[in-house]
Formats: structure tokens, C-alpha cells, sequence
DNA sequence: GTCTATAGTACGATAGAC
DNA sequence: GTCTATCGTACTATAGAC
């Protein structure tokens, strides 16, 4: 029986791993990081998890499913394509801190086992159709230009993104990610038909 | 006496480190292997560098001195500033390998140490100037409107191309990075006067 | 389910011979 | 300048008591 307010050891095991999978990455961040952070030992992690790589498949499970949701949130307020693409483009985020899925595409662990990179590679290839289904249904409506290659401007909305927060991370300023992004709302305005 | 031609052990050392740097990052890079790669001992590298982070910030250099002249190629080439900065977006690049500079900015050591983050930043600032004020001669000589926001479209030029390094990587998939750079080029087309 | 103890390996760095 | 030997620490994982 599991209580439905009450947190498993497991659960703080998981958010532990998300978040400092988040800040360091899959490499940088050791059992006995996630250990200390989720006050948990050593003998509950290995209860719960064969070892590092599933609880990260898990952790990395639970932050896609999160930003998924804040990103449906987002593609669903507004009423034309360009509003809920522009409201993807304005969601609340801390450029410094990064991406908590696109950072970890970084990481030659990740990208070498198919295990770990699966969660990352589903949730882009889910927000490249999503996007480009809202535009798709923009060009339907006749708010768009009939000719726009969707899938093409639904990779620049995601890349400008995930390459703003390079450039904030780069240069430490928040400001450079909103330029990349103000830009591509630009951007977008010219699909208008 | 440094020959012409035979390069030194400190040399090997270096493209060791950039190359594993590239390949996998700084926290993830131990001394070894920079070692085992270049053919050299524990003792000549540190003979000729304090440390890790010192070989790594030469090396940092090193790459991000190499991007800057294959950059500098990239947007000299074309008379019109729409054909230098689209030269830019399609410089020959491995997008699965990822961006030699951009991806050092997800490590956590690297962006704490403002001495690793220094080439770093060094180079996206440059990138992002030199970008601008391609543009900006474009306004001025009236081939780009007057009202361009020439920092936002050079924000938006270099986030598409690291932004399209995270797709490529995060589906294993070239196709991918091309889709965003070509959009690119399609928006800024918009810019014409 | 959780704990402590410990395994075996690799880490980054230093010492000292040559 | 380069080598081997070694330091002390941290790594990921397992064992076995409770």
C-alpha cells in the first residue's frame, strides 16, 4: 500500500537524481551525490535501482514527463499557431540553468546507450511533431502561409531554444536567450498568409 | 629551438585534449586518457601544465581558435550579407559530433571556473559581434531593411545551429540539424529591403 | 527496506630516478 | 623532458547484518 500525499524513499531518490542530473549531467553525477541529496543510503538505492544508469533512465523519465506537461500547458493558451508557438517560445525558464532533457544530449554516456538516450530522443521527437502539428492547423485555418514547410519551422522554434540557452550559459546572461527567441517570434510572423 | 615542422610532445597534449574535450566534454576527460592519446606519460604532462584545467583551458583555445578561422572563411565568402551569414549556416559541420565550443558550456566544472568559461565566452561573444555587424553592413548599404534588429537575427542564426547540434544528437539524426539551419536561411530572407 | 562495511577500480596529482 | 611508482580520494557496486 502507497500513500498518495507521503513520498517514497524511491520518489526522493528520483527527484534527487532529476535535479542534479539537470545540473551536472549524467557523467558528473555519482550514486553518492543522489545518495546525500535524498537523504537515502547507499543499501536503498541499490534496493530500488539495479544501479546508476536505470535510476537515471527513471529520473530522466519524470523530468521529460514534467516539461512535457508544462509544454502542452503552454502550446494549448491561445487561439492562433502563432500564439501558442510564441507562448512555447516565452515559457517560464531559467536560461542559466539550462535544459533539464536537451543538456543531457550533451553527454557521451547518454548518447552511446540507447537506454538512456531513448527518454531524450522521445521527448524531441514529440515536441518537433507537436510543434509542427499547430502549424500544420495553422495553415488550415488559413492563418498561414498554405506553402510553409512546417516541419522545418517547428525544428528552428525548438533549436532557437535549445541553442538560447548555450548562448545564456556561455555568456552568463539571461538576455541572450531572450534575443534568440524574440527573434524567432519575429521570425514567425512573416508564416502569416 | 621549437622546429617548423615536428611538432612536440606539448602539441600532441593539446589535440589529445581537444579532441577528447569535444568528444566527451571536461568532467568526463581524465588525464589518462589525454595521456593514452597522445602517446605521452603522466610526467610530461605535467611537466608542461599545472593540471587538468590547464591543458584543458590551451586546449579550449586551441578549438575555439580553429572554429574562429574555418568562421572568419565561412563569412567572407559572398558578396551580400543574406549569402555570408547564410555561408555561415551551412559551414561543413558533423552534427552528431556537436559543436567543439558550445558543448563544453553544459559542464558544470566549466561554467563554475571563469577561467574555463573564458574561451567559452570569448568566442560566443566574438561569433555573436562579428555576426551582428555583418548584418549591420547589409542594412547599410540597403540590401537589409533599415529596421532590422541585426543582435536579435544574430542571436537567432547561432542559436539555430546550436540548438540544431541538440536535435541531431538527441535522434542521432544529421537530417535533423539541416531542417533548423535551412529555416534559418528561409526567415532571413524576410530581412530584404 | 535500510543500514554499515568493504570490494576493486579509476581519479587527479606528486615524487624522484634517469 | 620523460619515465615509473605511489599517494590519498572518490568512484560504482556488492555483501550481509538488522
Amino acid at each position: 500500500m502507497y500513500s498518495r500525499v507521503m513520498k517514497a524513499t524511491k520518489d526522493h531518490l528520483v527527484e534527487a537524481a532529476a535535479e542534479l542530473l539537470w545540473e551536472r549531467g549524467y557523467a558528473a553525477t555519482s550514486p553518492a551525490m543522489i545518495q546525500k541529496r535524498s537523504h537515502a543510503g547507499q543499501g536503498s538505492m541499490y534496493h530500488h535501482f539495479s544501479g546508476k544508469a536505470d535510476l537515471a533512465v527513471t529520473a530522466m523519465r519524470h523530468s521529460a514527463g514534467q516539461l512535457r506537461l508544462a509544454t502542452e500547458t503552454a502550446l494549448d493558451s491561445g487561439t492562433t499557431a502563432l500564439e501558442r508557438v510564441g507562448a512555447y517560445l516565452d515559457m517560464e525558464r531559467n536560461p542559466l540553468a539550462g535544459c533539464r532533457v536537451g543538456r543531457l544530449v550533451q553527454d557521451p554516456d547518454v548518447v552511446a546507450d540507447d537506454r538512456l538516450r531513448a527518454p531524450v530522443e522521445e521527448f524531441f521527437t514529440w515536441l518537433q511533431q507537436r510543434i509542427a502539428d499547430v502549424l500544420a492547423e495553422g495553415v488550415r485555418s488559413g492563418e498561414l502561409r498554405p506553402d510553409t514547410d512546417v516541419a522545418a519551422m517547428a525544428s528552428l522554434v525548438i533549436a532557437t531554444v535549445q541553442g538560447g540557452y548555450v548562448l545564456a550559459r556561455a555568456q552568463q546572461d539571461q538576455a541572450a536567450f531572450r534575443r534568440a527567441t524574440q527573434a524567432a517570434k519575429s521570425a514567425l510572423v512573416h508564416l502569416r498568409a
